[in-house]
Formats: C-alpha cells, structure tokens, sequence
DNA sequence: TGTTATGTCTATAGAATTAATAGACTAAAA
DNA sequence: TTTTAGTCTATTAATTCTATAGACATAACA
C-alpha cells in the first residue's frame, strides 16, 4: 500500500505538470490547492528536488517547476525518491539492499527466489507509466464523462 | 515491502510444504526451528487457518498442516490475509474497499486510473506463483549449488 | 473421569514508522 | 534593506507493526 506522502506527492506532481510551463508555483498555493499539510509538502517537494523531478526558485516569483517533461518522469522514479524503494524485501533492492536479518542462505531462499518475480513486475510497470499517463488519463475520463453528460441532456 | 509477519509465514508455509503430509507440526516446533516468536507466530497460522490455507488439530497428536497442496497456494492469497490487501491504493481494493479521503472523484482520479495498471500487474504475478513454487525454486537453487561444489572438489 | 497436551482467544505493551508541526536560516528580487 | 519564498534541523503526534501475557477450550489417553 502506497504511503499517503507519496499520494500527496503524485497529486503535487499532476499539479505542476497541469501549470503552463515555466510557471513556478508557490508551496502555499499548492498546498491549499491540493490540500495537503503545508510543512509536509515542503519536505516532499524537496525530497523530490533532490531526486532530480523538480527544480525550484527561491525569493520573489519562485516556487517549483518540473524538472523533466511530465512523459519522462516515470511513477518508478517517484515511488523510489519517497518510498526508499520498491522492492518487495529488502535483500532484492538494488538501491538499499539489506540482508534479511534471519536469512541462512540468500542464494538458496525460496522467498527471495520468488520474490523477485514480483520485483521484476513491479518495476516494468512502475517504470513503464510517466506523470504524463496520470494526466492524460484523467482527462481522457473527464472527457468520456463529459459526452455522457452532454447526450443526456 | 512486505512485513515480517508476512515473511514468518512464508517460513512457516514453506517448513509445512516440507513435513511428510498429514504429519501435523506444534507451534513450538514451529516458533523454534525458524526462529519465530512463539506467541506472534500463533496469532500468524490462526489467521491462515481462518483464511482457509491450514488445518489445525487441538490436543495430543495435534498441531497444524496445510489444508491444500502446496501448489494450489498462492502467493496471492498469503499476501492478502495477512497484509488485508494486495492493491497499492484502497481505492482499488476488491476486499478491502474504501474511498481515499480527499478524492474529489474517483472516476476522473489520475492516480486511481495509473494504479489500475499496478494492481492488476501485482495481482497478476501474486496469483500465478505458489507455495510449490518457493519450495522448488529453493531445491532447485540448492541444488545448483550442490553440484558446483562436486565439480570443485 | 481426570490429567496432559495443544490450539484459541482477548487484551495489552513496546517498538518502529509515518504524518505533521515549529522555528530559525538562506537566497533572490525589487 | 525589506519582502518573498524555499531550505534545513528538530521535535511531536498518530498510527501501525511486532511481540507478550494469561485465561480458556478441546482432544487424546491412561
């Protein structure tokens, strides 16, 4: 289950991508906006800062932009940044790799072993999808609506 | 990532695929041979005997085996009766529905709408592998690794 | 029948993680 | 030099995860 950090990240993410660019946007603004605790937002943003996603200007006419076009930032590389990771044990990730505490033999271990089907999965699909797909979904969703609601009239 | 407690009922699942079957195992043998506390590993095979993958026999001679053979056990179905879900927003959630607090409308979520993807992905490989599958893959490792040695000695 | 072995159940305590807040600091612009 | 806005470090609050305790119920067997 996806952490409500990350949640917040992704509609902070959709927001910025939806703002014409070049636009900075104020942390307040997007924190009323989206609804998101404002000191919790800021340490998000940054962490995403840091991750390469978004990049920011500090003093009069600052805020935040995105860093990348919303198609080449990746759902992965946002889940990593704030989620630490995605691998499913931590004997799998390849970005903070750790022995499992009990494990006898990491070669031999039939959940590792298993495991790393899933990790494989969910990476493909992780990097496979952009902020891009979150955008052009939603208004791909809003716009099928819409036609509903205009033949019902 | 996935709990401990998931992880110690793996252990103890793969450790009950391997006793000759009918053989029923206490819980202390249990707790001891896979180095799990006793008392949380209790509480982990009654939630697995209510999810319908162990039986459980009360008294002298007692003590627990699996209810299915071990490939008709689904990673899957692990998974979901001991973290409550597989879906990585609740929203998406077949057993364990809700609405995410702040979603405006879930028709039109883009997150929603990208995590469909995940889900299914996970679902997808969670149900296609079983306990069969960690017990072989780990033999099979074993295995490999038996021979290496042979041919270095 | 009663004694022992073993799982069941409810409650709670402790530890770790996640979510949220506070306040001082730094950088840029006008 | 004043105002605007992001940066950084600490700390607190809330929640979830891990673990433990103890009383209870059930089955086997002498």
């Amino acid at each position: 289950m996806i952490s409500k950090k990350t949640i917040y990240a992704f509609k902070a993410l959709i927001h910025l991508a939806g703002t014409p660019s070049g636009q900075p946007v104020l942390i307040a603004d997007l924190a009323r906006d989206e609804n998101i605790p404002k000191k919790f937002l800021e340490f998000i943003l940054l962490s995403l800062r840091k991750g390469g996603l978004l990049q920011s200007r500090v003093g009069k006419g600052g805020g935040y932009t995105l860093a990348l076009p919303a198609n080449k930032i990746t759902i992965g590389s946002i889940v990593r940044i704030l989620e630490g990771d995605i691998a499913p044990v931590q004997c799998l990730s390849t970005t903070n790799y750790a022995r499992c505490e009990e494990c006898r033999d990491e070669a031999t271990c039939g959940i590792r072993l298993t495991m790393t089907d899933v990790n494989v999965a969910l990476a493909t699909v992780l990097d496979g999808l952009t902020l891009a797909d979150m955008v052009e979904r939603s208004e791909a969703a809003r716009n099928t609506l819409q036609n509903v609601v205009d033949y019902s009239i």
